[in-house]
DNA sequence: GCCTAGGTCCCGTTC
DNA sequence: GAACGGGGCCTAGGC
């Protein structure tokens, strides 16, 4: 682990730091007053101003202001890192082909410049996913309906891959969204393109069909919204359809709880502590 | 504008820097040997190694590691920063409630602290969204079909607020719905359920219509999706549904091109310039 | 490479 | 505050 941290460099010092840093295959953080410009997909400009720009060795770049988890410009990772001096300003420019896309940062004045090497492991173990939420449903199937048995997982149809696909204790197919949170309007129609599909599958276009099958899949195709809850124009859409809601979501106890680490009880021999409030105005501590 | 920057603090000075910096609502890059753990809407555990933790003055937190573009966690804007010595380990916790999240990095060891107060513009101007595919359609209707004419944009239904509301050269109601890039079958369900919306009230339910208002609204609704380009699959449910496709994007000329800012040509009064490339291998530069 | 859908999505806008 | 849809979405998994 090396960390070389410049302060208020020159142009010429940065740049050769830079590609120094780039030759390591270090993290880079530079400082500074810039402008940036972004032309690919979408093309933006943003004035001058301080703005903390991030480089990595993957070849993403992030530009961030100081408001906001999103940076106000970027390049994903795969981009290629370019830097130069001219016309008095150090120039940082990433490129990335398909999509063709250019991210320029034009720096008049650095006031910081730092590279890390970086080591470490980079495996996130997460908990309350959907597929977590997939494995609670396969593991307890009447949770869906009393009888229902899964047939498959991400069942391909016409309009893509359906979830969880079943049968009920009728016999009748079952297609089942999975969603580890509230959804909207959005959710209902995705399972209604589900069902659509199979229904067209099970009356089947030039397909061989028992009369009673062909007769009876129009309407026996049932679908099935797993989520947590609805909005009400979610529901509404669900209640036209003749769709099912199961408030479920994915376990709660995957997982450290948000009490354990929230929990500032414990906090009595600390050294020292102290916060800062965000948004318009500020609150007391609720620790003391 | 003013940068602190220390170099491997102890923990007692790393927190005595991060106590000065909420203070003076400094944006805070601390890198350093961690763990991190979040309990939230989910929940997630990261081993120990080098990462980058932002802070930033309206409560968003930021964990980078060496790869991608998304962090590796993170607390959106909004959250409060805490910081504590414990365990022999700096800890910052950032929380923030509604939903009730949590976020805590232990650093076993701080390599850099650097606060930054940050000035300056965070107005980005932003060109070829999805409003900018609008007005070109709003400045020239007869793109979606010759004698269409938009009666209203995001006129609300059932189902959600629809793009482009208005009536083809015959008279019959007309739904757009306007995307930006190419589309997969999300869209023509976006667009289907609008259409749905649409017809439902035009049929209305305990509503009086003229005989041959009902009797043709079922058929008469037309749904156009514009977009530069469908993937085959929502070509193929945009066509079950009787729907139409224009190929249509936002205008390219609206800001600076790829081109201008990706031309190393006029390269060659540079100080100097590097280049890393990213991803598995290297390839020559392009501007030699 | 494209396609498909998930995401601790974030984010602005409107109600 | 909740809801709804856009996003330069990003990212993972198939094919």
């Amino acid at each position: 682990m090396t960390v070389i941290s410049v302060h208020a460099p020159s142009h010429r010092e940065a740049l050769w730091e830079l590609e120094s840093a780039f030759e390591r295959g270090d993290l880079i953080t530079v400082f500074g007053r810039c402008t940036v410009s972004y032309a690919g997909r979408a093309a933006s400009e943003l004035g001058v101003g301080d703005r903390l720009l991030i480089l990595k060795p993957d070849g993403a770049a992030l530009v961030h202001t100081d408001e906001g988890r999103t940076p106000v410009n970027w390049q994903p990772p795969g981009s290629t890192h370019h830097a130069a001096v001219r016309e008095g300003r150090l120039r940082v420019r990433s490129k990335r082909t398909n999509p063709a896309e250019t991210l320029l940062v034009r720096f008049e004045r650095v006031h910081q410049l730092s590279a890390m090497s970086v080591t470490g492991g980079r495996d996130l173990e997460l908990h309350g996913s959907e597929e977590d939420l997939r494995t609670r449903v396969l593991e307890r199937p009447e949770l869906i309906a009393p009888g229902f048995e899964p047939v498959s997982t991400e069942r391909e149809t016409a309009a893509g891959p359906v979830d969880v696909f079943g049968v009920d204790d009728a016999g009748d197919p079952v297609v089942v969204e999975l969603k580890r949170r509230r959804v909207g309007p959005d959710a209902v129609g995705q399972l209604a393109r589900y069902v659509a599909a199979v229904r067209d599958e099970l009356t089947g276009d030039g397909e061989f069909l028992a009369d009673h099958e062909a007769a009876t899949a129009d309407d026996s195709v049932r679908g099935v919204l797993v989520a947590p809850s609805l909005t009400d124009r979610a529901a509404d859409l669900l209640a036209d359809r003749g769709f099912d809601h199961v408030a479920l979501g994915p376990p709660a106890d995957a997982g450290e709880s948000v009490d354990a680490l929230a929990d500032d009880s414990d906090d009595s021999d600390d050294l020292d502590d102290s916060n800062t409030t965000a948004g318009s105005g500020s609150r007391p501590d609720e620790s003391a």
